[in-house]
DNA sequence: ACCTGAACACCGTTCAAGT
DNA sequence: ACCTGAACACCGTTCAAGT
């Protein structure tokens, strides 16, 4: 098992996640990486052992950006400006952010972030035991909606198109007043809403 | 436009699934699944139009799955029934379920699904103006879960090396004890009864 | 109506060699 | 210490042709 070089990891990372920003997961591949970096394909294994573990990186680069400042304000301020700030992420990195399901958070970073969580609901009052799991039940939350939402499964349409059957989907026909495209600020706030009020008597 | 062959999609589709079963979706090559059909790769695509098509009829016959019986029992159970067997087939094709997340489940199928939850959040006594967003967040958490747990984001392990760091780390220390691999049967089950507290007073 | 053959422009990765 | 060249075994897809 090969020594890594670490000296321009940070270089090749930044320009596979622009790429992958501006032409999408199939256009990131270790020969256009390369091109980007002005080097050979062959020379980014001497950095990566190979394109998963770029993958890898990329990730823990998403990371890097989701913990800035300490941030005050009491729990539940604090959980929800992660929250926010996750699907902001999103947002910004649609092609690489679904990769964050996928992996484990195990980068000093990752960690970081998870421990803030970890003491928003310790000081929440949730029981020493119960915390991983509302950590894990939360984040795998904000994650699933901010990748749904930007990956086109609550696309618009989707529900017009739905509505259209009568006699197999009855509660479609009942509902249709209700099924036009959503505002996701407003939604992602009231399912935000919904689960601060599992967590206060957990 | 051409348009396309139907005869042959159903068999199409099995040789598909079943490759991603054995070898994983980056073994799921257009070239694989015609040699498993028996055919040359350029047939395939008189009965889809490229590979993301392919890939949506995978979705579709996923989603074939997960609407058998009509189930009996109260509003909690049924629900309760779908994310249960949502899961299931999660574990049955890892590699396939995850597509889940990034395409809308337009397929009749799909609405199906999808209609039996609304009726349940009807039966429930959630508004109707508020079902179907109760609707996106119950399966937004539940693939999220599955995918996670199927694809080593909660990963054994993962946890204890975050342990390790101290400092940096506070909220890991003190709940050192809480942090060993789970029992993700028992895991899901507790925040499907969380989640049914905030169904029933929406 | 259904399928094939040859070709194009790509992939990730190994190995041996070069400075 | 860092990088390159050539090669291998693959990709998805188009086009023209074959029965």
């Amino acid at each position: 098992m090969r020594k890594l070089k670490t000296s321009r990891q940070p270089e090749i990372l930044g320009a596979a996640l622009a790429i992958a920003d501006e032409r999408g997961l199939d256009a990131l591949s270790m020969r256009a990486v390369a091109e980007r970096v002005g080097v050979t394909p062959m020379a980014l294994y001497g950095y990566f052992r190979n394109k998963d573990e770029l993958l890898d990186g990329l990730v823990g680069r998403l990371l890097t950006k989701l913990s800035p400042d300490d941030g005050g304000g009491d729990w539940e301020e604090r959980l929800r400006a992660i929250a926010w700030a996750t699907r902001r992420l999103a947002r910004e990195h649609p092609s690489v952010f679904p990769l964050l399901l996928f992996r484990p958070s195990v980068t000093p970073d990752g960690v970081k972030v998870v421990d803030r969580l970890y003491q928003a609901l310790i000081e929440a009052g949730v029981p020493d035991a119960d915390v991983p799991r509302i950590e894990r039940m939360l984040s795998t939350f904000v994650i699933g909606f901010a990748i749904s939402e930007a990956n086109g499964r609550f696309a618009a349409g989707s529900n017009e198109t739905r509505t259209r059957r009568g006699a197999e989907a009855p509660a479609h026909q009942r509902l249709a007043g209700h099924l036009a495209a959503s505002d996701w600020d407003a939604e992602f706030a009231a399912d935000l809403a919904d689960l601060m009020r599992i967590i206060r008597p957990v």
